[in-house]
Order: C-alpha cells, then structure tokens, then sequence
DNA sequence: CTGAAAGCGCTAACAC
DNA sequence: GTGTTAGCGCTTTCAG
C-alpha cells in the first residue's frame, strides 16, 4: 500500500512469483492465464497498489487508449453537453478524452492537432467537415481514424454522426414563412471554415426559394456564436429603413442576445420582432418569450461517436452512419408577422 | 513531407548526420547545440515531417506534459469557462490538459483519478479542497503536485486558487437582510464532498446571525445544482404555511430555474418572492428580472491554477496564494421586502 | 558541445 | 498456459 517508489510490472510478478510476461497478461487478456496465476498476480497489485504506466504501455503497444476531440469552443452548452456524453461513452470503453478548442479559428486547430498527435492519440473526434487540408494529412499520415460530428452533409467522409443542418435550417424558415413573414433577416455565424453555417444558410434560403421568396443580402449577417452576436444583429438590422420582421439566428445563443437587446430597446419581441434560434439548448425554454427553436440531437451525437470511434479502433468496418433527427421546437419567440404598418416599431425609432 | 511510416528521432539525426542524443537535445533543449547543428536538425525534422513520440518522451522522461483536471460537471458554463482558461494557459506553456467530470459522485472521482493517474499526468487540478482521502493518498503515493481551486478556505492545503465563499455568502445575505427580508430560504447544493456549499450556507448563516436572524430549517433544501433544483426548491418553499420573501440559491442556474418556476406559477420576482443566484454567469444579467447574484473570479481561477500548476512543475516553491475577490452583483431579482402582508401571493394559493 | 550507451516499463512474438 | 526476450522511441548520464 505504501512504497515510495511507483512499483513496476516487475515488481508484481517477482511478487506474484510469475514471469513478467505472465503478470502482463492476468492484467490485459485475463482470461488466457491460469486462474491461479490471475489470482496471484491480483494480489500482488493490490498489495503494491501498483498502476500500470501508461506511457510504456502505449510505447510497447503503440496504442494509447486516448481520443482526442477538437472543439470550437466549449462555451457553448450544446458543446459542453455532447462533450459529456462523449466522454462519459468513451470511459466506459476504457477510454480516455483529451479534450481541446480552438475558438473558430482555423489556425489554432492544425495545431492543437499537431500537439494532439504528438502526444499521442488513437483516434480523433471531429466538429464539422469542413477543415484545413493539414488536418487531414496528419490524420492520414498517422493513420488516425476520425469521425466527424454534427454535420451530415454532401461531403463523403466515411464517418459522420451528426444530422442535415440544411434541412432543419429549412424546416425552420418553412414555419417562418407559414407564419406571414416576408421580411427575413439571418444572423448567421462566419460561414468560412464552417459548413454548418453554410449550410444552415443554404436551407434557409431554400425554404424562403420555395415559398418565391429570398433573402436580402442587406439583412444577412455573419456574427459569433454567442449572446453579444445576437444582440449586434438586432442593432444593425433595427436601424434599417425597413426592418424585417422576423430574425432567425444560427444558435440559440446568438436568438437570446437578439431577445435581450430587443428587451433593453424596448422592442417586444414577437409582436415587433419575431425571433427564432437553433440547437434548443435548456435556456430556450426559459427564455421570455420562450424561444422557438430547433432541437438537435446534442447527446446522441456524443454518444455515437464514441460508439463508432471505439468500433473503429477495434477494427470493425463500418458504413456510414444514417443522419439523426432534429426538429422544430414552436415557443412564443416566434409570432405571426404584422399585417399591418410597424406603426409601434416606427414609434420607438423616432423617425423613418 | 510524404513518409509512410512515422519517422523517429533516429532517422532524424542520421538526415541530419549528428547523433541521436544531439538530435534529442536540439528539440529539447537547443542553446545547447551548436547553431550549425541545431540548423541540420531542424532541416532533417521538416523534410521527414517529424513529430515527437509523446509516450517514449513520457517513458523516458518520466513526465507526460499532460495535467489532469476533474471537475464535477461541464454543464454549468461557469465551469467551462474556467476550464477553457485553465487550457489556454497550460497550452502555452506547453502542457496539455486532461478533462474528466464526475457528476458530482465521489466515487467516480476516485476512478477517475486512477485512470488518469495511470495514463500518467504531471500534476492535477482539483475542484475545492473536499475530496475522499484516496485522492490524496493517490497523489501522494505518485507524488504529484496538485493545486485546489475555487474554494480557499481555512483548510490548509499549500496550492489552492479561489475565493472565500463563505465572505461571498456573507455579503449577499446582508444585503439580503439589509433589503427587509426576515423569512429566507436557501436552497443549496448538496453539502456532503462540497466544502463551497457547506461555507456558502455558513456565511449565509452568520450574516443572518449577526442581524439576529436565523435559517429556519423548513426553509433550507439541498437540491441538485441547475435549473431543475431552483424549480423545486420553489415548489417546496410556496407550499409552505408562511412562505420565504426571498429565496438565496447556491448557483445562478438553481436562481435562474426558480425564477421560471415563478413565472409558470404566476409568482412575481420580486415583488412576491425575491431571489438571489450565485457566480453571474453570462445568463444573469439576461434573465428577467436579471439576477442579483455574486460575481466570482471565473476566468482568473483557471488562469492562476495554470500558472501554478506549472510553477510547481518547474520546481518552484510558493507561498500560499492570496484569496481572489468576490463582489455582489445588485440587479433586479432581489428587492424590498414586503412591509404588509403578503396579500396576492396568499391570494394566488387559493387559501392561507 | 557531441557521441555512445544504458535504460524508462511494458507488450508481443516466440519457444517451451 | 507460461517464461524469455527483443524491442517500442526517446532522454540522459557519462566520457571525450
């Protein structure tokens, strides 16, 4: 129990009166030593209170056991979410998550990877499909397996767990578009470096398109995922000559900025401005007015891909995986647009 | 560039033509190499497109560069932005940071650790300083450092980064009594394995003491740290003979989910019930009424545990680290007391 | 400042 | 089933 120095393998089978190699079998293929011998060595560990060594462990067997996943940001509590569940899933593979984030740019994730890889991982867990060309030479040049996660688009990756943003973005915008409006505006995250932007983009526009109508190039906008990029949509798009009716935002994030900054400016929201988010984090629902929204798969997408990076590493050869579902969440922020002149909106402004 | 297999240091210094411990040197320690040499190697380094083998660095150097953190969840965002300073920190100090999360069972904590003891970290970053006795035999036994944060409190552990929650607790309640209130609830986390719930009800005890109040038992629950738990300890308090005026909780999510709680139940904040969180998350300013709560250094703890953690790991001896502050965030969800009787929310029950 | 060489602790053939 | 042994790729003395 005691010892002032980590015992060592050696130190077991002297103990248990085996051979190194026999000692390192009873610990990683036990049912391939003797019973007695198992139990023999299992004392002896528990005497010394030995622990394996992880690094001569992935010297020797060239596999470290660990996967690691690099994230935009972990700020996000769709992110922090999902992360959770990847780990939790991994774990209980017997693996562990080194867990990193590069704040959207693209330069910090080569390397993160970089050192990722240096380090030594058996496995990587992507966000999105779209990445630096480096990425994919290190993980090619190492064979690294890697799933990529959230978004299932066009691209022909072999392992994608995630859903269609274009399709939820579309199913979203349909119900706007049900809902009377006719002046769209779209807060939108940096669409470079991100397909999931792009493509929520592309299915907005689609479902405005099959409805004969299309977005504004004036009220797009590209902003940061979070509270302060909503609220600087509703600034610029407010002090338009005609403002739109209704704002549809790339996360839910950026839809509880826009609410709140609509709340300071005494905008009511919807009856002023309709307000639509994405992802259905557990805010949404607490938000006033509760936030319509799309709810997306945050902890099967975890899960899975845990599941699959685990199949991958054991060998198992897989086809791709069907994408999951995500789904439009009616609340309040969403309302029917006015019929009528933005005669309170106009108000407020002070002058048109 | 191209290289099917890995290349190792070996192929690096025969490119290079020096040996391998000259080799070695010049990418670890490279004013001890000539400057000619020093030019070869890394020449030899990006023709091969040579990256270190973590694990065989980590064998025989007996350090990994990696730092492990375990964290009761990642759900609540003021712990992902501290844990995303924490990695941005160590990361430029050329440490990798190891995320695991418990859910707040001890248990798991211990698991944890040992798995991560045995992937072989460098040292460790806690959560508070109340942890079951085998983690600290487990740092011993492999004598890792380990530096403690959030919480500073009269435990002496060398290393810890935080604040005093019980002054933080303190603070808030005399506000709170300052503001009229005689009959408060407090709905805290779990105190077992939780030194900042248990100082957190200890300031908010003492401030009331030293107004001659006290917590009256019916009037504190332990309840689980997110929106769920708020809504409950509002379920519990208002079914309750003579309801609280205000209601302290032990995070800004408990706050945050009693407030909505409220507001389903019809429950005005705070002018039938006032309510206070804790750790002024991004959120509470944003939630109406926003949320008097107390601002707690986030940012700071997972950019000083850094900087320490990586002083311990060069040696350095330090002193004790001076508490961070603390300071109480006055918005709206906390107002006067009512001075009469407690008429509409009597009448909302139905009867007395 | 550099080269040679001895491990770091473990796994994975390979014989027995 | 078990023991033996040769590395895994790097760091780190120790001479020179």
């Amino acid at each position: 129990m005691s010892s002032e120095k980590r015992s060592t393998l050696e130190d077991v089978a002297r103990l248990a009166g085996v051979s190194l190699g026999s000692a390192s079998r009873a610990l990683s293929i036990p049912d391939q030593v003797k019973p007695a011998t198992l139990a023999k060595v299992r004392h002896a560990v528990s005497q010394l209170g030995y622990v394996r060594n992880g690094a001569a462990q992935a010297l020797a067997s060239r596999r470290t056991k660990m996967v690691a996943t690099i994230y935009p940001t972990l700020s996000n509590p769709i992110f922090s979410v999902a992360i959770h569940a990847l780990q939790q899933t991994l774990w209980r593979f017997g693996y562990q998550l080194l867990v990193a984030s590069h704040e959207y740019e693209p330069e910090r994730e080569i390397e993160l990877l970089r050192t990722v890889v240096e380090r030594g991982v058996d496995a990587l867990v992507l966000v999105g499909t779209d990445h630096p060309s480096e990425v994919f030479e290190l993980a090619r040049q190492y064979d690294l397996p890697y799933v990529m996660t959230w978004s299932i688009d066009g691209s022909h990756y072999p392992h994608c767990i995630g859903f269609s943003y274009h399709d939820a973005a579309f199913d979203l915008a349909s119900l706007v578009v049900k809902m009377g409006h006719r002046r769209i505006a779209l807060c939108n995250g940096f669409e470079s470096a991100n397909e999931r932007a792009r493509s929520r983009a592309a299915g907005t526009r689609a479902a405005l398109k099959a409805a004969g109508l299309s977005l504004d190039a004036s009220l797009v906008t590209e902003q940061p995922f979070n509270f302060e990029g909503g609220r600087e949509a509703v600034r610029i798009f407010l002090a338009q000559e005609t403002p739109p009716t209704v704002l549809i935002c790339g996360t839910d994030l950026q839809a509880i900025g826009a609410i709140d900054e609509c709340r300071r400016r005494g905008i009511r929201v919807p009856e002023d401005l309709s307000i639509t988010g994405f992802d259905d984090i557990e805010h949404a629902a607490i938000v006033v007015p509760p936030l319509t929204t799309v709810k997306v798969p945050t902890e099967d997408i975890g899960v899975l891909a845990a599941c699959r990076v685990v199949s991958l590493l054991e060998g198992e050869t897989l086809r791709p995986a069907a994408p999951l579902e995500s789904r439009v969440i009616v609340r309040e922020s969403l309302g029917r647009a006015p019929e009528v002149a933005r005669s309170s909106l106009d108000r407020l402004r002070g002058q048109t």
